[in-house]
DNA sequence: TTATTGCCTATTCTATTAGTAGGAATTACG
DNA sequence: CGTAATTCCTACTAATAGAATAGGCAATAA
């Protein structure tokens, strides 16, 4: 499952995508327009920030930009970002090879390779869509190919 | 991320399902083989008899049997029965509609379809593979078929 | 110079997860 | 029998993560 705050942070981010261009957009118009509790979202986006997704501006007349175009941002981008991981068991995510506790040597592992193509799929489902898209139209046959 | 318990349940079923039609395996050399905690097995295989896959055998020579054909069982299956869903985010379940929690009215939610496709794919993913496969060869071809 | 707004760190509250404890029930085998 | 080996059950605990709040600091427009 995804935590209440990755949802959170994409919805704050199509928030800003759809304002892309019209300057900044304040704390409390996110929070009435997104269901947010306010202070919960002031987090939120401050590591969003020291990311690199969104620039603030402080005192009166502030608010937040998203700073890459919303056609770069990639819903995968922004769950990696805030989960980690897009996979479903530690040794099965991608960059920093993490194992599993308690678990059985990787070799003699049956559920491995299966947990990659989860993986993989989940990830490229997930990266064909970006905060450009207003409905997630989705289109499979982009990537991946099938066999 | 699955849940320990999900993995060891999976793991254990697996077990039983190279040791099926040879009567019954004793919990120690589940613990042994497969590197989980004894009482915590205990309690996953109880769990899973209540679900009607293992039947067990009590005293002196004791154990447990996977009851369906191994064929039977896919890997879909079992997370679904530990974990209540494959979905990342809960209105994108499949039987019992649940809703998220803080969330804009589900109309309104961009994030649904996105999610529901994630969903789909996943299932298809596990449930290509059963107890019965040695290792995923995961013949994609197999089940859900492609739009 | 003040009201408004975002920034930061720490803290609290709650639920879930992972695992343990202790004993009761059952059965093979001498 | 009776004893050892085994599963069963309920409850409990300990650790962790998730969700959110508190409270004060910093910046900035009017």
């Amino acid at each position: 499952m995804l935590s209440q705050k990755s949802r959170y942070a994409i919805r704050a981010l199509q928030h800003l995508a759809d304002r892309h261009g019209q300057g900044v957009v304040p704390l409390a118009e996110m929070v009435a327009a997104q269901n947010i509790p306010a202070k919960f979202l002031t987090v939120i986006l401050s590591e969003l920030g020291r990311e690199g997704l969104v620039r603030s501006q402080r005192g009166r007349e502030g608010g937040y930009v998203l700073v890459p175009t919303p056609a770069e941002v990639r819903i995968g981008d922004i769950i990696r970002l805030m989960r980690g991981s897009i996979a479903l068991v530690p040794c099965a995510s991608r960059d920093p090879h993490e194992h599993c506790e308690n678990c059985v040597p990787e070799s003699a592992c049956r559920l491995r390779s299966l947990m990659l193509q989860v993986r993989d799929e989940t990830a490229r489902i997930l990266d064909s869509v970006t905060l450009a898209d207003p409905f997630p139209t989705a289109n499979l046959e982009l990537a991946g190919g099938k066999p």
